[in-house]
DNA sequence: CTGAAAGCGCTTACAG
DNA sequence: CTGAAAGCGCTTACAG
């Protein structure tokens, strides 16, 4: 019942070059012949096979999406971005759903992937622990597009910048009044805590520097003109909210918090966090862009893409008061 | 410099054919002509593409994997799962991530995963939006499989024990002493709550529904007997105990909440909720593997899958107390 | 045990 | 404007 090229170019007597053509609408096929045949494709419910065109033009037209931990991060809504992107473009999306600790699986899926003759390969990850597994990529002149905070540096990519949303979120302390704020200083978090200290800066405030939930009731006994803490991410800035709470904090009245990524728990009414919110899906989406331009080289194609994040305001940041005592 | 089966034909002196068998390990082949190719094909970095296999064989070992909502759902671990199976089988993963509101994206994706030769399809939905879409699917003769919440009757399907579940969620209630709760009865919860009503009348206890967050706090009122609540799910959980926290009753001292799904979320301090897990990533390797079954005829293949879920004890059930007047 | 040939479904020069 | 031919990278009968 499905039927192919071959079949359609019999049943309408014309070559099978004809109908390829036709059906693509070329206009070097006469337009009686092109309506013809794309009446009869249409009849017949004719769906072109990739396989034929992919093994002519040595392009399968999918694109091989690499992502360290789907569940337990937002790249799941940079998928989404990609998927809406790919879907656009009709191109398909090949997931390789790896995890950091599973260095085995990262190798077989980074060659299954291959043998699947992706035109591309989108990174979404975190660590660096996937960079290995890529020469294969490189040797077959294969575009690799990494798209997570922070990518490892001669390497095309789609990012978000840090740097800004660590100013924003300090930024937006300090508008509302405070003069004396906890910054998180993990070590992964470089680029936003330098954010955080240029804004600081800017603002003429003061900045303590913390590194795990667990010192900050310490800090704030220590530095009682503290009166708001920008926490690494929601979850930590959720922590700590927890944390306040139970030692008797009132957040915001006593202790403002901002956290970074909007997550969707920051709109609960137990947290209501004000935040920095990451143009998660257009991460997904210019990166299939860009692995597009690459693959086709259409336009000269950025080598690093940047985008903005911004402020989302809620309630756990208010004008500070008067830190009640502890 | 990557090379393919011709270029390693020539090298070694042999036909195409004879290096395709070896490359399989194919005893026809003398074992000395098998290492010799193998050997070559490792040092050259070989890897076999899929296009001319597909084409020959018309099979693509590629499934398609349609996702209404990846972002909003738990889906994104059922599609972790099905990439685990995916990659363990050889098999490609590919993803049509759509919404339920963009019926164009619906069909343009069903299409688009067809022209990409898929050999299966997946779909996690549980609207009935995508169903339409399919039509093309059968007339192919290519396996659906539906792996979601309640799969539409006469489909392949791999689905969780929704029946099981609402048992569950009472028996729990009832083992911890209550005697009287409220369950949810909302349309789309019409398997779990008759398994509430089911374990409600083994364990001889009475039940009250509720639609709505809204309806609770006037049937608490009304009843003063009740001392539990069976939610629809873990984010229905989360509000009600929210709302019944604002109206002063102390959870689980005086009201306890069982949810449904076993979300990050149940986990965190402020929540701590008890709640019945769904076998999430297994729902995806399972329906990878029935469609493997059905592509590849193996076994004869079980037509619906069901998981049972189980219940995770955390702290927002407990023995009922009395309940403090309000 | 190995090779020559045909073919999967398309597209792309090239003739006419 | 249309057709005949070659070819993309493999695999599968079939000969030898």
């Amino acid at each position: 019942m499905p039927v192919n090229l071959k079949q359609l170019a019999a049943e309408l007597q014309l070559s099978t070059a004809t109908v390829s053509l036709a059906l693509r609408d070329n206009p070097i096929v006469a337009e009686k012949t092109r309506k013809k045949v794309q009446a009869l494709a249409a009849e017949r419910n004719y769906i072109k096979s990739n396989l034929g065109m992919a093994l002519q033009s040595k392009k399968s037209r999918i694109i091989g999406y690499l992502i360290d931990g789907v569940t337990k991060t937002f790249y799941n809504e940079v998928l989404q971005g990609a998927g809406e992107a790919a879907l656009e473009q009709g191109y398909g999306l090949l997931v390789g759903l790896v995890s950091k600790d599973d260095k085995a699986a990262n190798l077989r899926q980074a060659n299954l992937l291959l043998e699947k003759d992706v035109d591309a390969l989108i990174v979404s990850e975190h660590n660096g622990v996937i960079a290995p597994y890529l020469k294969s990529f490189e040797m077959r002149k294969k575009p690799v597009v990494y798209c997570t905070c922070e990518a490892p540096r001669p390497h095309f990519s789609v990012t978000s910048n840090d740097f800004l949303g660590g100013e924003l979120a300090v930024k937006t302390l300090a508008e509302f009044g405070h003069k004396k704020i906890l910054v998180n200083a993990n070590s992964m978090n470089k680029q936003r805590h330098e954010g955080n200290l240029s804004a600081a800066r800017a603002a003429g405030i003061d900045t303590v520097d913390f590194k795990r939930t667990s010192d900050i009731l310490r800090l704030l006994k220590r530095y009682s003109e503290i009166t708001a803490i920008a926490a690494y991410h929601d979850t930590e800035a959720c922590d700590i909210m927890f944390e306040l709470k139970r030692a008797g904090y009132r957040i915001p009245q006593d202790i403002s918090i901002i956290g970074y990524d909007d997550l969707p728990i920051c709109s609960r009414p137990e947290f209501m966090l004000t935040t920095i919110a990451q143009q998660r899906s257009m991460l997904g989406y210019r990166a299939v862009m860009l692995s597009l331009d690459l693959i086709e080289k259409r336009n000269e194609p950025f080598g690093n893409i940047v985008l903005d994040p911004s402020v989302v305001l809620r309630e756990s940041v208010a004008r500070p008061g008067k830190r009640r005592a502890r």
